[in-house]
DNA sequence: GTGTTCACG
DNA sequence: ACGTACGTGAACACC
């Protein structure tokens, strides 16, 4: 774009595309979204690359406009604009204010006649304009200095109209489209123009005459029966052609000086895009700020003084700071620090190890210290390693992992700031120290590290902790962050630190023997194909079973024919092939996920694998495992199975010991829905699945089949999700209806299960969250959805989390218990794994019994219920092999 | 980056 | 009339 430029949107057009293009979205409190959000992307968009100099926004005012005093119908078939969207356009607007940009609107026009009005006087001062719209109309308004951007679909692909690629497209010069408006008319604004002529005849007509007027004059060129069309409604036709046309003059104060951009007011916008959490583009504008700023750490001064390029600083957080150097300087330090909490940074990576630590006691008294000399090493290594010294981290798991490579250990975390702002809202998508800086302290931390970078982080963590403590206060979750989450996370450091011993050896071994039958059964499905494709693909795999094997379609996605293992499953008996196939899938995904997925990561020194637990990631307090997950691994299928062969204790003489509790989530629901038959079952150490087949087909316990334990199963599983007849007859492979008796038999024998579920939602509904035994806590947005799937889908959340979460609150706080009692015995037993309901230990076979014993106590006694918690023990030479004990 | 599939509790 | 069990992470294909 020429730098004297002018950029001219068209709010409504841009927001209606907006809210259609982009899937709604809401904010975890939720305030639906959608068109904000891409109204702003495409607007950041635009702006970062046509770099204007003029920016104005044009918004529709008033539904009755000056149109309607010629035409009463004019836009009568317009739908209302939906109700999702119509809240959405004073966030909008509030948006443009904070970017800075001027909104045109008055009341009795539309934004197409402000776009025409501002381009007109634009082109009297020789500005040149750019139109962005998704309304073909604007076209008319192309001339030698104005262009027009016309949206396609999404939000990212437009289209770029001069006179050239108007001629190009309609054979049409910009005026004349007006003239051929007035001929074919618009059905989406209700303008008649004639009867029976279309685009093409239009365009035709209008490129021989030169325009309407024209045409109307010469009728007697025109062949008969047209020219009588024409001619009958030629008065229409005029009408219509001073509706399409679009004003360029309207009384409006207003000249392209005053709209001259001088970049947004980020104070304003970035704690705006917080509070609608657009994180991404957060990102974008503080990326594209920095780079603006040119050399970074200075803050120029921005607005009234002229531009000298670019757009104007963004407030960076700057923080004082002081690097000690000699060994008086940590003394003093040192000193400083005694009986204070302070806020910790520390920067470094795998690999390159711990570079420098810094330390923020206090608003401006921050130190920066390099991890290089000795002396500074041996700072930290007392300052990590004592319980007194009291931290404030965010993320201290990884901190403690950073420290751990070196040797150092760590000891005091008073508060982790990543962790209580999970807490606070675990559904919320998680948050850098750079997005809790900007939502709680309204700053927004420099990029990069260094001292400036890492002082800045510690100081933040520092000043977040008291205003977080306070919300966790206030939602009663001292107890779950103080006794729970806070000690865990340095539970699950040592966890990952301690890793689990995997054989590589029976690996390879595992991933040839996989390899050369998969192999094979590529050579057979190819064979029995006809032709060599792409077994993986499930696009290649469509076209050959549904088009060229002409297999019945049982389901589609979106993109195509589904082939999951259900549909392959009820294609087994229709071709050879398809056994074959489903036998490929299973072996592909253990070889590529878990074989040879798993080799890569493990440390070749040591023969250990380090997942990673993730503390805040999952909606209902579970914890989560990557790189490689570890609680995934294959059980279900014996074949998968074996891969558990591969992680075995890490010397001879240790066992692997696995203890899980026993239908947890079931005695979970038991005590809170404190139902009198579940209770019993519980109570009395009853097969739960076979009570329930009891009570659901009304027999005696005796009676009970193998078949009907089964199903009975899955509808205690189904109660657990929030069941629904479908879902349970797809799962049992029975009617809907058959599914539909057991659930209503279900509810008829536990009156209180129902009571719950009705309980619950009602609650959640009221609060806007439900809660598990420990208060933890989970905003159900969806609840209030206009759209009914997506409430249910909300309803079935607010009846699991209390159950999927109270079982995540005990087995965590039993593994901090387990953890603090293995230490206070000195036990050289290290707990490796936790998996939802089990966890795992690597134990010296001398300390068997009395951990069998300890992890017993801790698990089966972590909280009381009105039902016994039962754990099962197993223990053996590797995961695979192992035996109750 | 998104969609599909599939492994676990 | 619609879309359907809850919660995750990883590999692959394809844009």
């Amino acid at each position: 774009m020429a730098p004297q430029s002018f950029l001219v949107i068209d709010g409504n057009s841009l927001a209606h595309r907006a809210f259609h293009a982009i899937p709604i979205l809401s904010t975890s409190q939720g305030e639906i979204t959608n068109a904000v959000y891409g109204f702003a992307a495409m607007l950041l968009k635009i702006l970062g690359e046509r770099k204007p100099r003029m920016v104005a926004v044009c918004f529709d005012r008033g539904r009755i406009t000056f149109r309607h005093g010629e035409l009463e119908t004019y836009k009568g078939t317009r739908k209302a604009t939906p109700d999702e969207l119509r809240p959405q356009f004073p966030l909008i607007k509030e948006m443009l204010s904070a970017m800075r940009i001027p909104v045109l609107e008055m009341e009795g026009y539309e934004a197409d006649d402000l776009i025409g009005t501002a381009v007109a006087l634009a082109e009297k001062e020789k500005i040149s304009s750019l139109i962005v719209t998704g309304d073909r109309d604007a076209l008319q308004l192309v001339s030698p200095l104005t262009t027009v951007l016309l949206t396609r679909k999404g939000i990212t692909d437009l289209e770029e109209f001069d006179e050239g690629r108007v001629w190009e497209k309609y054979g049409l010069t910009p005026a004349q489209l007006v003239d051929l408006k007035g001929l074919t008319g618009d059905v989406s604004d209700n303008i008649p123009g004639v009867p029976g002529i279309g685009e093409k005849t239009g365009a035709k007509l209008i490129s021989e005459f030169g325009s309407l007027e024209n045409l109307l004059n010469s009728l007697d060129r025109v062949n008969p029966r047209l020219a009588a069309k024409i001619g009958e409604y030629a008065d229409q036709a005029r009408l219509s052609r001073r509706l399409a046309a679009i004003e360029r003059n309207v009384p409006v104060d207003f000249n392209p000086a005053r709209c001259l951009w001088e970049g947004p007011d980020y104070d304003i916008l970035l704690p705006f895009f917080s509070r609608l959490e657009f994180k991404s583009l957060i990102k974008v504008i503080t990326q594209r700020a920095g780079e603006d700023n040119g050399q970074a750490g200075e803050n120029r001064s921005d607005a009234g003084n002229g531009r000298t390029g670019g757009t104007p600083s963004l407030k960076t957080y700057r923080v004082g700071y002081t690097v000690p150097e000699n060994g008086k300087d940590f003394e003093t330090l040192q000193k400083k620090m005694a009986g204070r909490r302070f806020g910790l940074a520390l920067e470094g990576s795998r690999g390159e190890g711990l570079t420098a630590a810094a330390v923020s006691l206090a608003d401006g008294d921050n130190f920066y210290v390099p991890a290089a000399s000795a002396g500074a090493m041996r700072f930290i290594t007392a300052a990590m390693g004592s319980p007194r010294l009291e931290k404030i981290c965010f993320n201290a798991k990884s901190d403690m992992r950073l420290l751990g490579e070196h040797g150092i250990g760590f000891a005091g975390l008073a508060f982790d700031v990543m962790i209580a702002a999970y807490l606070l809202n675990p559904g919320a998508p998680n948050r850098d120290i750079n997005d809790l800086a900007l939502e709680h302290l309204n700053v927004v931390l420099p990029a990069g590290g260094g001292p400036p970078g890492l002082c800045a982080r510690a100081d933040a963590a520092r000043r977040l902790a008291p205003l977080l403590e306070e919300k966790i206060k206030l939602a009663e979750m001292e107890r779950l962050y103080y006794e729970v989450e806070n000690p865990l996370v340095q539970v699950l450091a040592d966890m990952e630190a301690a890793g689990v011993k995997v054989d590589a050896g029976i690996l390879a071994e595992m991933s040839a023997e996989l390899g050369a039958r998969i192999d094979q059964l590529t050579e057979t499905i190819y064979r029995l194909a006809g032709e060599k494709f792409n077994i993986n693909s499930t696009r290649q795999l469509g076209q050959i079973l549904f088009e060229k094997l002409q297999l019945p379609v049982i389901k589609k996605t979106k993109t195509g024919y589904s082939t999951d293992a259900a549909v392959l499953e009820e294609l087994a008996d229709t071709h050879e092939i398809i056994r074959h196939l489903i036998l490929h899938r299973q072996l592909m995904k253990l070889k590529t996920t878990y074989v040879d997925g798993l080799s890569p990561l493990i440390d070749p020194s040591t023969g250990l694998v380090h997942t990673t637990f993730h503390q805040n990631i999952t909606a209902t307090g579970r914890l989560s495992s990557a790189e490689p997950n570890l609680q995934n691994i294959p059980i279900r299928l014996e074949e998968g199975r074996r891969i558990r062969k591969v992680f075995k204790p890490r010397r001879d003489g240790n066992v692997i010991l696995a203890a899980d509790y026993s239908q947890i989530e079931l005695r979970i629901l038991a005590h809170l829905a404190g139902d009198p038959v579940l209770l019993e079952a519980f109570r009395e150490n009853q097969d739960i699945h076979t009570r329930t087949a009891s009570e659901v087909f009304g027999v005696a316990v005796e009676e009970v089949t193998a078949d009907m334990r089964g199903r009975a199963k899955a509808v205690n599983f189904g109660i657990i999700y929030g069941i629904s007849d479908f879902g349970l007859a797809r799962d049992i492979r029975v009617s809907r209806q058959e599914a539909g008796r057991y659930i209503k038999n279900y509810f008829e024998r536990y009156k209180g299960a129902r009571a719950f579920i009705d309980r619950t939602i009602s609650e959640a509904r009221e609060k806007g969250y439900v809660t598990t035994i420990l208060n933890r806590r989970r905003y159900l947005p969806d609840l209030f959805s206009p759209n009914k799937a997506i409430r249910n889908f909300g309803e079935r959340a607010a009846i699991n989390t209390p159950i999927q979460g109270s079982a995540a609150d005990i087995i965590k706080l039993a593994m901090v218990r387990i953890w603090n009692e293995l230490r206070k015995r000195s036990l050289e037993t290290k707990m490796v794994l936790q998996v939802h309901d089990e966890l795992i230990f690597d134990v010296p076979e001398r300390e068997i019994e009395e951990v069998r014993e300890l992890v017993r106590d801790c698990m089966e006694n972590a909280v009381r219920l009105d039902v016994p918690l039962v754990v099962d023990m197993k223990a053996g030479p590797n995961w695979y092999d192992v035996k109750r004990i």
